[in-house]
DNA sequence: GCCGTTTTCGGCCCGACTGTTTTCAGTCG
């Protein structure tokens, strides 16, 4: 079992163990430990090697061995015996915002429902409302807890998909006849939530020989919808995969058609009948004649158009752009903004985080621990930002190679100012103003509040400015045009916040940001050093909007970055 | 279960909000 699988089961017991009455701190160490094998840089069998997951800080000797048992066998008879012990249905419950394990277990107690679909039934039917502490508002908040439960059922965040897909395609590659296997869909345009997973698969045998070997597919558990070319693979845990079969000479075509969502797709029909062609059946058709497209790019210079980056295929003008600049990839990237380390909610330390972004070629690193507020995420006390800042000192003496900066990520307070004074922010390189609870807000003084914080001279960037999680929160009411003005104005940046489960802006948005003249940061919001991958995600975001490198304010020299940051404090 | 310049026991994060209650328990970040 690798470290996703082994965090998962150790999270898992976290739950039964809370759902049987134990000592809370014994599940808050395996929930702690969930994250630190989650987290692990390399992989769980060579962190057991060399033994840096037995010295990291969490995890004892009990852990250590269910995690090395895990890893070998797969199996944990701890967490089997557990597991047999509580209805399955009670830990999916737990997932419901707004049930602890309090709640769970009175539903459990006093209504003997032991699933989630039968407590949907008793939210619906009145049933949950009779029960001590439950009233109607609950029952509201269990049904919308559901239904983004559901929501999350049938789709997956990106960086899980992706992990998904590169098994499947694996196993796809395997298949006899088979020369090539390319992700499309959702996945290749890089949708942060991703519904189906879409393969196209290239083979030089007839397609209906490559259909009839899908049955050999590992765990599959029906296929449906197939025609000569096209099939619908259902798996035992739910997921639904389209593939779709092609020879070399149309992979151009198909791969259009499976990558593109409907608009695009129907635009470039669209295009391709005012032109005297056809886009029928994934083929290019000029009359009757057959048009090869062994690539995309040939079907779109057919279409005169630009060969379009599959990031932009959405449909929202993009074949109108003409010739674009070249969109922002990760190399661009020369600071590493927005971290987190062992001095507040993170598990890796200032030497770690700052050893592997020289590794991947960053040539800076902006720390950015939480502010004294967070006091749920070991936000930072005056005296231990001293402390911070000397081990700082001493990292830039030992790593000539990467330059680390004293950073911050400050609460915004409720009235809009930041959680430090001016005589703390003014000795910070640079500083991350972030929401971190709405705490009821409507829209007009949830504006007010970032409003207001952006008038403070120390502020940088604005941190996952709308607060959204995907698949379980909504972002906060907030009138972005106003927000973007007065960014552009103040001259505060804007981040994408890279941590996959947000991607916040919204991707959907950051044009009109750039518009309105704001920067663009992309941060990581990484809390270890296997946070590093998220800056695919934040990179991901910022090319969907067409965002080139000179639109991103951490592609810049360190020397600009911070020219960028101190030029509010002089104004 | 983990940790320790408080080291083999005792502490481990806590303030704010929500929805319910009729003075507060449960949940969240």
């Amino acid at each position: 079992m690798d470290k996703t699988g082994v965090a998962h089961v150790l999270d898992q017991y976290a739950s039964l163990l809370e759902l049987t009455g134990e000592n809370p701190f014994r599940v808050r160490a395996f929930r702690a430990a969930a994250r630190t094998v989650a987290g692990l840089a390399g992989s769980l069998g060579s962190a057991l090697e060399d033994g840096s997951l037995a010295a990291a800080r969490g995890i004892g000797p009990a852990i250590l061995e269910m995690a090395t048992h895990l890893h070998r066998t797969n199996r944990s008879e701890a967490f089997e015996t557990l597991r047999d012990r509580v209805p399955s249905g009670l830990v999916e419950m737990l997932a419901i915002s707004g049930l602890g394990v309090t709640k769970v277990k009175r539903i459990h107690e006093h209504l003997a429902i032991g699933s989630v679909s039968e407590l949907e039934a008793a939210a619906r039917d009145g049933r949950l409302a009779t029960v001590p502490g439950f009233g109607p508002k609950t029952c509201q908040n269990i049904l919308r807890g559901l239904g983004y439960l559901r929501r999350a059922s049938t789709a997956r965040l990106l960086h899980h998909a992706m992990r998904e897909a590169s098994d499947l395609q694996a196993a796809l590659e395997r298949l006899p006849g088979v020369l090539r296997v390319i992700p499309a869909g959702d996945l290749r345009r890089r949708m942060e939530i991703v519904r189906d997973l879409v393969f196209v698969i290239v083979t030089d045998v007839p397609s209906g020989d490559v259909i009839r070997h899908l049955a050999h597919v590992p765990s599959v558990d029906e296929i449906d919808g197939r025609d000569e070319r096209r099939a619908t693979l259902r798996f035992a845990g739910g997921a639904v995969v389209q593939v779709v079969v092609t020879p070399p000479v149309n992979l151009g075509a198909v791969l259009v058609q499976a990558t593109g969502n409907r608009t695009h797709v129907a635009q470039l029909a669209a295009r391709a009948a005012s032109q005297g062609f056809a886009l029928h059946g994934a083929a290019l058709w000029k009359g009757s004649a057959f048009i090869p497209t062994p690539d995309e790019a040939t079907l779109y210079h057919a279409l005169g158009l630009p060969e379009i980056p599959a990031e932009l295929r959405e449909g929202t003008g993009e074949l109108e752009w003409g010739e674009l600049p070249p969109l922002v990839e990760v190399t661009d990237l020369q600071g590493f903004l927005h971290c987190h380390t062992n001095f507040s909610d993170g598990s890796s330390t200032v030497e770690e985080l700052a050893r592997a972004c020289a590794a991947a070629g960053y040539t800076y690193l902006g720390i950015t621990d939480h502010s004294s507020v967070a006091a749920f995420a070991g936000g930072l006390r005056i005296e231990d930002l001293e402390r911070q800042w000397t081990e700082v000192d001493r990292i830039n003496d030992l790593l000539p190679s990467i330059r680390v900066l004293k950073g911050i990520e400050v609460d915004i307070l409720p009235d809009g100012r930041l959680d430090y004074g001016a005589e703390v922010l003014e000795r910070f390189d640079f500083v991350i103003g972030s929401i971190h609870e709405d705490a009821g807000h409507d829209e007009a003084q949830m504006t007010a509040r970032i409003l207001t914080a952006l008038e403070d001279p120390y502020l940088t960037i604005i941190g996952h400015p709308t607060g959204r999680q995907l698949l379980s929160r909504e972002a906060y009411p907030m009138d972005l045009a106003q927000v973007f003005e007065g960014a552009a104005r103040r001259g505060v940046a804007m981040e994408i916040n890279a941590d996959p489960h947000r991607l916040d802006l919204d991707w959907r948005v950051l044009n009109q940001a750039k518009v309105a003249g704001v920067t663009i940061s992309i941060g990581a919001d990484a809390h270890n050093v296997g946070g590093l991958e998220n800056m695919n995600y934040g990179i991901s975001m910022a090319r969907k909007a067409g965002l080139g490198p000179r639109d991103i304010l951490n592609t810049r020299s360190v020397d600009a970055f911070l020219d960028y940051a101190r030029m509010r404090r002089s104004s």
